[in-house]
RNA sequence: GCGGGCGUGAUGGAAUGGUAGACAUAUCGGACUUAAAAUCCGAAGGCCUUAGUGCCGUGUGGGUUCGAGUCCCACCGCCCGCACCA
């Protein structure tokens, strides 16, 4: 046999996989099925790898579970909707279709050197019409169902670019393209009612026991649930009354003024007839509207001038201001304000000198509030000294309560639960998305296209020179006739979020090419994926989209009742990172800091430096790779030098999946020369004449070892199974034994080894002789009987310290063990011809002596 | 600010409340070689006028326990998520 040479082999046995169907998945109601799925991919072009380290660990998976005797679903897809084709198309003057599809098949043609177990013939990308067709029969039936609404919506207007910015897409206030100040405009954009399921969403999550308790705490807090009082502000002056919500009714007698939203109804009925107020509104409503822009922004507030009545005291009036830092899409939009017990209430008040009323002290304190508000705290008890219902002395919860009772018992307001969760705004004045399958006609409205007519396709024929959504000025496109009355009509030129793409995509795969979004049969036998695998800035928006669309997919019956959780279990792993060589020494022209290549660098005794100059280096380690940073592997590189299953390997061993783990080229080499002194051991065994020893030594430590793997893959520590594999190949290259068992063992250990370097593993298996496929063969079973010694090291404690050990059979019955230690020197010396104050005796494991 | 997580050798990291440091990297020593690389073998937490079945040791301080890296409390440090949410 030659010199392990990765290249050769993996070619061979992805073919032979190939050509055995081993990963093609078909319905099989005789055997238990199993889904595993990685998040999919937007095709940019090259995989990353990061992309890498997810699809491996989804393939071990999906290996193990195969050879489990699971019938496997692991399918492979595009997430190809998006900006980046947009801004390819505007920059390059491509179109964003032919870069699309041109990047997803460079990315096929770099990820199938991997040998990913996946089911290609079921890959779709999300901007094939077949697919997008299906998501607009879906659009259909949500509206139908009342799912999807339209509404007016503050958005971040970029007025250059003549188009509406995510968040992410306002830097410092300004449009991250133009450069452009960023206005907060309303526009008529269409919803996803996700408020819907807000607490269904919520509750749920109880039930999600194998997600990672960290992400279901972000949805918990997303989503937001709070108990609180709602009730409204009469006018003095007889005006419409103004609604408010707060968590915190107890503080009322504290109110000191109500404050509205720029966006409040009465602010907008107002404008027109008060240029000062106008003005001043016109003033918060700038800047984005993003977490950021709004936290930097100063408070600022302006007297409407309007008065409203306290609910408690009819004499007493409090004014109403306009607020920039209340949010018109939570709660009510208005609020009262309570200086005394919220800060930011306390800041507000200072500024424009309202007055600050005590309700609460704590116990024994009763100093006024100045310039920091005493928040009661729920669970313990506080003063209350300015009440209206008797009590003087309460904790923060029971006020609560005790307030919302009282105004329910008085008719003046109701206890309300309110989430934080809004509703999820899926319109993008963007050409590469999803087309909203419906006509603007000027007799009938908005008008749902027929069914018939899907998928509304996109145009070839768009330009990108100048700003804006192309198929708003694409007339043969965008005018229609209306599907009702058949007059002249608009379409939609609003394509969809891209979230939605990606929320209902699992689905689709369990029948990527039905007629209809779904086929129940197949869904209902390969739904819920068994298991998720993918990065935690997914943690909340794709999850959540994803769990309400399955609801939303089962109440228009395109999914059955079991899928309303449709990931039973989630893995949210962690980054590959590198780290980033930085000239200690001299900056560039522009002052920027250099940032070397690893190539460039070496380093010697003292530290890390420049090769061709000798400049020193700051290695900052551990950092998450980027371009600008020259720090970026690629994957490609590294299968053209160790092949892909190093890569995988690497990928997997000494970090714990779920956290990040540093690329190093010691690293990478290391695992090469593993798997090399594994192909090599092989060679040795097949070329050992018959051999005698130790078989029943190297049988045990061959059936710990599988009992240790399987542990490992089952709970994802692939980095402990690899640390495993890693001792038992070096137990085994040391082994003497028969050639019939270091053969048994060998392979054992390939099959072991199969999940991470599946080529590698197949090349083994068919040098001894191995039957069929290694990739199909079943997974090895430890037997329990030869995972116990019969001899056990037993340590012995003094007082919790090791002091001695004795070796025993491993059944030997606890007093002669106990007879044994009393026999120790070293316990005979602690003892000192006294008795221990106990024995402690736990077979197997440990004898502890208490003096 | 709120919520959560993590602190173990030079480094990445192991360890159902039961021999801390598995496995790997880097390092050092040896074999092979004219030499180097590769390969193979081996050493290695710290401390020491006593080199020992010696003492100390998992961020710091306390607690529970026969026994704590692991459980509880407080503190320090780092990381992540959310945040003008009424």
């Amino acid at each position: 046999m030659a010199s392990y040479a990765p290249a050769e082999i993996e070619a061979r046995w992805q073919k032979a996989w190939d050509e055995a169907g081993l990963f093609r998945a078909s319905r099989d109601e005789s055997r238990p099925k199993y889904y595993v799925l990685e998040m999919f991919p937007y095709p940019s072009g090259r995989i990353h790898i990061g992309h890498v380290r997810n699809y491996t660990m989804g393939d071990v998976i999906a290996r193990y579970k195969r050879s489990q005797g699971f019938n496997v679903l692991h399918p492979m897809g595009f997430d190809a909707f998006g900006m980046p084709a947009e801004n390819a198309a505007m920059k390059s003057g491509g179109h964003p279709k032919t870069w699309t599809y041109q990047n997803i098949d460079d990315m096929v043609a770099q990820m199938k050197p991997m040998g990913f177990s996946l089911d290609w013939e079921r890959m779709f990308a999300t901007c094939d019409p077949e697919y997008y067709g299906q998501q607009q029969a879906l659009f259909l039936d949500f509206l139908e169902a009342g799912l999807v609404y339209r509404k007016n919506a503050v958005v971040n207007w970029d007025p250059v670019d003549q188009t509406v910015l995510a968040n992410e897409q306002v830097i410092d206030g300004r449009g991250w393209r133009s450069d452009a100040e960023v206005e907060r405009r309303e526009l008529t954009q269409w919803f996803f009612k996700i408020s819907e399921y807000s607490g269904d969403l919520l509750d749920a999550l109880q039930g999600l026991e194998e997600w990672p308790a960290k992400v279901r705490l972000m949805q918990e807090n997303w989503i937001g649930r709070s108990r609180g009082l709602e009730f409204s502000f009469e006018q003095v002056d007889g005006g419409d009354s103004i609604p408010v919500y707060t968590t915190r009714p107890d503080t009322l007698m504290g109110a000191s003024f109500v404050g509205i939203s720029p966006d409040h109804p009465i602010v907008k009925g107002m404008e027109s007839t008060n240029p000062k107020l106008a003005a001043a509104v016109a003033e918060m409503r700038k800047g984005g509207t993003t977490a950021e822009a709004l936290e930097k922004a100063e408070k600022l507030g302006f007297d409407t001038g309007l008065r409203v009545k306290h609910p408690l005291d009819p004499n007493w009036e409090l004014p109403v201001w306009v607020a920039n830092f209340i949010l018109m899409d939570y709660g009510t939009g208005a609020i009262f304000g309570c200086p005394a017990h919220d800060q930011r209430d306390l800041d507000f008040c200072r500024k424009y000198n309202l007055p600050v009323i005590d309700t609460f002290f704590a116990l024994g304190d009763e100093t006024p509030v100045a310039h920091e508000a005493f928040v009661p705290p729920k669970t313990e008890k506080v003063a209350w000294v300015n009440h209206f219902a008797g009590i003087t002395e309460a904790t923060g919860q029971e006020a609560i309560d005790a307030t919302i009772d009282f105004a329910e018992q008085n008719g003046w307001g109701s206890g309300k639960t309110q989430y934080r969760l809004r509703d999820w705004g899926l319109s993008r004045q963007r050409y590469w998305g999803c087309p909203i399958p419906v006509v603007h006609c000027d007799t009938c409205g908005v008008v749902p296209e027929k069914k018939e007519n899907l998928p509304i396709q996109l145009p070839d024929d768009v330009s990108f020179d100048i700003p804006g959504n192309p198929l708003d000025r694409h007339p043969s496109w965008r005018d229609c006739s209306c599907p009702k009355c058949g007059k002249p009509a608009k379409r939609e030129t609003d394509t969809m979020d891209t979230f939605v793409d990606s929320s209902w995509y699992f689905a689709r795969f369990t029948a990527p090419r039905a007629s209809t979004p779904t086929d129940l049969a197949d869904a209902g036998y390969w739904m819920n994926v068994d298991q998720y695998i993918g990065g935690v800035e997914h943690a909340i928006l794709h999850l959540l989209y994803s769990r309400f669309f399955a609801r939303g997919m089962i109440k228009t019956g395109h999914l059955p009742e079991k899928c309303a959780e449709p990931f039973n279990a989630l893995f949210t792993q962690g980054m590959v990172t590198h780290a980033i060589y930085k000239n200690a020494e001299r900056s560039d022209e522009n002052g920027q800091a250099i940032y070397h290549f690893p190539e460039e660098v070496e380093t010697r005794e003292g530290g890390t430096f420049v090769k061709d100059t000798g400049e020193a280096i700051k290695v900052i380690p551990s950092a998450k790779m980027s371009k600008s940073k020259n720090n970026v592997v690629d994957p490609m590189d590294i299968i053209a030098r160790f092949g892909a299953d190093t890569a995988r390997w690497f990928v997997l061993s000494d970090s714990p999946p779920e956290r990040d783990v540093e690329w190093t080229a010691s690293g990478a080499e290391a695992a090469h020369k593993h798997l090399t002194r594994v192909w090599n051991l092989c060679d040795r065994i097949a070329a050992m004449d018959e051999g005698t020893g130790d078989d029943g030594a190297l049988r045990k430590d061959l059936h710990k070892t599988i009992h240790d793997v399987t542990m490992g893959i089952e709970s994802f520590g692939f980095n402990a199974a690899i640390a495993k594999l890693y001792a038992f190949t070096n137990t085994l290259s040391k082994a003497k034994a028969s050639k019939a068992m270091m053969r048994e063992a060998i392979m054992t250990l390939a099959q072991l080894m199969a999940p991470m370097t599946p080529h590698l593993a197949e090349d083994i298996w068919n040098h001894q002789g191995g039957e069929g496929l290694c990739a199909a063969a079943p997974w090895p079973k430890a037997d329990e009987a030869l995972l116990v010694d019969d001899m056990v090291t037993l340590p012995i404690q003094i007082n919790g310290k090791r002091r001695a050990e004795i070796e025993v059979p491993k059944d030997m019955p606890k007093p002669e063990i106990e007879a044994l230690v009393l026999k120790q020197e070293a316990v005979v010396k602690a003892l000192d011809g006294g008795e221990p104050k106990k024995l402690i005796v736990v077979p197997g494991r440990i004898v502890n002596v208490v003096l």
